[in-house]
RNA sequence: GGCCCGUUAGUCUAGUUGGCCUAGGACGCCGCCCUCUCAAGGCGGAGACCACGGGUUCGAAUCCCGUACGGGCUACCA
């Protein structure tokens, strides 16, 4: 058997971390397998959904290195990929189950439907949604809008063997018939994602564990459709915030964009979110996405939900971070200088970043914290108020400071730092009394890469010039 | 309400067939060291009666039952 996996967003912009996760692991395992990844895009409820959203996800497939055999842009023998180009099909399918009684044409309004199930309720029993015979030509001959729905067996107990969570048996007594074709004519996920995923070819569907109660039905449906193989189901565990809450835009942002925008790496993510739900042995957290698709297996996914622990990506990130070497970290850093207004991606600009790197590599959770420290480099800012703080009083000590560096015969970190040292000792300066003034002087900060090597990389004349003006 | 799922330290997890678990690793946290700021790094430490209550067994985090708590679904969203 080949093995065939699938991820199915739907397109409403930058995919949510957990569907990032799903579609790590799916495609981990079709990878591990020699097999197919496949990505459908699930826009049957095509109305809000723009080109824009549409490219976003895309996009943050691509930036997590995550590719697909069969999909959008790239085609493949089952396609078109996109559910909204497909319309033709589901509705195929769903005249064969009117036609073999598996389904109806339901007539009810909202509000005929709302009142049936409060009744349904308050008599402990599921909604029925039939009509009479009379009561659907009547319905048909008005030119009554309809949909379509799938009947649910009311004696049914479905069954499935799932990778993760073992078996499950569900009873389908109080479930009601599921709306498949909407008054529209379009197709809802139900029937989509079952034709597809059988038309398709699917042989393991690994998603989430908010759909597993859609399982069920999903399997009843492809019964009446008479496809006969089923595949292989796998429920991955949820990702929570902190507190086991719903990670909503509530908690903060979700959004794989955002996680990119604040500067974590693609490789981090991928190395973090499939530690949420799997793990590779007792004490690995580090590996390789090579690594993750060799020993990617679902026996190993667990079962509870796991809560999105930003310190602990910020970690992973930092990681990966240090492994960069300083020319790719340099390259990387120029999106996030631009974006606060340097102008760093010229030669000179990138020239400063590779420049300073090497001190930034050691002190970095996120990309997004480097333009604030390497600032300096590119303005001559203005003092924040804890560095103009330690300015006062300081103006012979800088103009001796600048004299001092004046007369290097060398303008190195070493030369820099024993001139600045022994100037501190004949002071009688403690270090951090001798240096801050210089650091406040230069950078503006009190907090910056270390100095010495800071002035080096400024140059004498910038240092000095700047010392004399604070002076 | 109904159907289904889950429950090892603050967090992610190891714990595959019950004994090597006086529960292992990592993040975070605390302390010390290093140190020009911020970090990083090194060393050490606290933190889990394995949700709770019953069983089964010579022996259970691991098996069974119940309870509690949490979650998902119960849409003409996916």
């Amino acid at each position: 058997m080949i093995v065939r996996t699938r991820i199915e967003p739907a397109p409403s912009g930058s995919i949510h971390v957990g569907n990032a996760r799903t579609a790590l692991f799916s495609w981990a395992f079709a990878r591990g397998h020699a097999g197919s990844f496949v990505l459908r895009i699930a826009d049957t409820d095509a109305k809000r959904v723009t080109e824009e959203s549409f490219q976003a996800v895309l996009e943050d497939f691509r930036w997590l290195g995550i590719d697909w055999d069969e999909g959008p842009e790239v085609g493949g023998p089952h396609g078109p990929y996109r559910q909204s180009e497909r319309f033709d099909i589901y509705r195929e399918y769903a005249d064969k189950l009117l036609a073999g009684g598996f389904a109806y044409r339901c007539y009810m309004t909202d509000e005929e439907i709302d009142a049936e199930r409060k009744r349904a309720d308050a008599e402990k029993r599921r909604p029925n949604f039939r009509h009479t015979e009379a009561e659907e030509t009547a319905h048909a001959s008005e030119g009554r809008p309809h949909t379509v729905r799938f009947i649910i067996p009311e004696e049914a107990t479905v069954t499935f063997h799932d990778e993760v969570l073992g078996d499950i048996s569900t009873e389908m007594g109080r479930t009601p018939d599921v709306v498949i074709l909407r008054s529209d004519g379009t197709p809802t996920y139900m029937l989509a994602v079952t034709v597809d995923d059988a038309l398709m070819d699917i042989t393991h569907i690994i998603r989430g564990n908010d759909l597993m109660a859609s399982t069920p039905r999903q399997l009843l449906i492809r019964e009446a459709l008479g496809f006969t193989e089923a595949p292989v189901f796998a429920h991955l565990p949820l990702i929570v915030a902190e507190g086991g809450k719903p990670l909503s835009k509530r908690w903060g942002d979700v959004s794989v964009r955002s996680y990119r925008d604040r500067g974590y790496l693609p490789e981090a993510m991928i190395n973090y979110l499939a530690l949420l739900g799997w793990s590779l042995d007792d004490k690995t957290n580090i590996f390789t996405v090579e690594e993750l698709i060799d020993s990617f297996s679902l026996v190993r996914v667990g079962k509870n939900p796991a809560a999105f622990d930003i310190p602990k990506l910020d970690w992973v990130n930092m990681h990966y971070i240090k492994s960069l070497d300083p020319d790719e970290l340099a390259a990387r850093l120029v999106p996030f200088c631009e974006r606060e207004g340097m102008d760093a991606g010229t030669d000179e600009g990138l020239g400063k970043l590779r420049a300073v790197t090497p001190l930034l590599v050691e002190r970095l959770k996120r990309l997004d914290e480097a333009p604030p420290m390497v600032r300096f480099l590119f303005d001559r800012n203005e003092p924040d108020e804890k560095a103009a703080k330690a300015l006062e009083g300081q103006s012979e000590y800088l103009n001796e400071v600048a004299s001092r560096l004046e007369a290097l015969s060398e303008w190195t970190t070493t030369a820099i730092d024993a001139a600045l040292r022994a100037l501190a000792d004949e002071r009688e300066l403690k270090p951090k009394k001798a240096f801050q003034p210089i650091r406040a002087a230069v950078t503006g900060t009190l907090v910056s890469p270390p100095l010495f090597e800071s002035l080096e990389i400024l140059g004498r004349d910038e240092t000095v010039a700047r010392l004399r003006s604070a002076a």
